[in-house]
Formats: C-alpha cells, structure tokens, sequence
DNA sequence: ATGGATGCAAATGATTTGCATGAAG
DNA sequence: CTTCATGCAAATCATTTGCATCCAT
C-alpha cells in the first residue's frame, strides 16, 4: 500500500483526512469512479463538494487520472506517479474494457514541442463491441 | 468543399437541412465548437436539442469528433473520413494548442484484441503552459 | 405511408459558488 | 495566526426527455 500521505505532501498540498481517503478509495478500486460511486465508499462522511473541490486539485497535480465516457459523468482514477488504465467504450450497450495502450512515450516529444509541462491526458476509445456490431449490421 | 449530403447518406443517415449546416459550419471552423457556439455560428436556426440529438449521432457515426477540455462542455470538430486535432490545455490559463500526436497506427491493434469496431476516440493532453509553469516556480 | 427528425417546454443531474466555520502548516 | 479545506444551501448550466408535428425515404 502506498503512503499516500507522502505523496499528497510531495505535491505540495495539504494533508487532510479527506484526502488520504479519496486516495485510498481510488487506489483499492480497479475501476474509474464517479464523485458519487466514490463518495459512497468513503471510510469517513465527505460532503460532495469537498469532493469535487478535492478531486480537481488532485486531478490538476497529476495525482489522479480524471477522464470521460460520455455518459454525463466525470470518472477519476488513482494514478500517482504511476499508470492508470484507458478503455474502449461500446456506444451502444455501454460496455467498457480495459486496453493496453500507453501514449507515455509521445509526450516528451509534446513537452518539447509546445513548451507545456504535462501533468495529466485523457485516452479513451469508442465504438461498437462484438455483439453490438453483429446486431446492427443485422438489420 | 466536401459533399457533406453524400459523408451522410454513406453512412445510412437521413440528409436533413440541418446536418448539412451542422457539418458545413463545424467543417469551416479551424477550433472545436461547443453546441452554444456551433448553434450562432448556423446558417439557420436550429433548436439545441436538435443539436444535442444530431451532434449524438454524428458522433457516433464517426463523422464529428467530440471531445473534453474538462471544462463542462462538450466540444465537437469535423472529422469527416479524416482527421482531427488533438490538443495541449492548460489547466491554469485554460490555454489551448494543436498538438501533432496521433494514434491511428494503434488502432488495429486494440480493435483485434478486443473485437471492437472502433468509430472514434478522445485524446488530449493537460498540463501546465510555459507562463503557468513559471508562475507556479517562482512562488 | 412510416419511421425518423425537429421544436418546444419542462425536467434532470452534474458541477459550482457564496459564505461561515474548522483544521493544517 | 493565517491560509486553505470543509460543510451546507442555493444557484447554475449542460444535457435529456416527453410529446406533438413535420420531413425524408
């Protein structure tokens, strides 16, 4: 289990109960969470503004990986100075599954180019699944 | 000009005034448009539902691109058969910049291990830009 | 003809803001 | 002690839905 503790510290930022719990939720899950399916894992009660507010400094420190399946919703994932994951999302029935592919090496190249120091990116891909596929071509 | 009538019957869809004008003014536009932006910027007055509606389908079709700048707004861009930008933001100043990053050669890749057909994707990159960065050093 | 597209009004739901209080450095 | 984090209530704003009508095929 990683001392979340430090790197809350190494960022810079303060270290308060509801952070190390946010974080310590978001690492124990294997999925990306929404404010509200994170909020009702909590170990202590955290208003949901507090975690709004929280979940955008994280996000913002590269902390934590906040991305976007089209659905209404923000989902955040625990990324620390390590890797998150990135999916494929079925249009159609939703589904989604995790994908092995990591854009790490292409960003020097971005950090070169425009100047940018980047702290955070958002990876998804979207489609139709197998089954979704055959039904509408079915038709 | 492309023949915007023929991108959508390729695709199966119904060619309405207002896909036409939609595709038209999001083709003519050098940025991603949000629905507020894209509905002034019409050549006829087009209801924002409609807009959400068609915008909905035309995504999914794979004709615009839609995407996230994690400031509560869809964005949306022509992609038409072809390409799109993908973008460097500026979580401080909210600044954005094209980026040359592409990630089409993994795309076969992915839809084989996956079995997904894949109609489109997000990518951009967040992060601090060369003003924000000092600022954020010196203090 | 018939199914999908559009307009309108109203609802929904995620996210934000102002302000007072409490905790962190 | 002073800045920043939190809770609460209320507001905001993007997006969706139900329904009647209209247009494309």
């Amino acid at each position: 289990m990683e001392d979340f503790e430090k790197i809350i510290r190494r960022h810079q930022l303060s270290v308060t109960a509801a952070r190390i719990d946010i974080l310590t939720t978001l690492a124990s899950s294997r999925e990306p969470l929404t404010i509200e399916q994170l909020g009702k894992k909590l170990t202590k009660s955290v208003h949901t503004t507090t975690l709004y507010r929280s979940l955008k400094i994280l996000v913002d420190s590269g902390i934590v990986y906040q991305t976007d399946f089209r659905d209404g919703a923000a989902y955040y994932e625990f990324q620390g100075d390590h890797h998150h994951h990135h999916h494929m999302v079925c249009t159609q029935c939703k589904q989604r599954v995790s994908i092995e592919l990591c854009i790490h090496d292409m960003i020097p190249s971005v950090e070169t180019s425009t100047g940018f120091y980047v702290t955070s990116h958002l990876l998804e891909l979207f489609g139709l699944c197998k089954n979704c596929k055959k039904v509408s071509h079915d038709k």
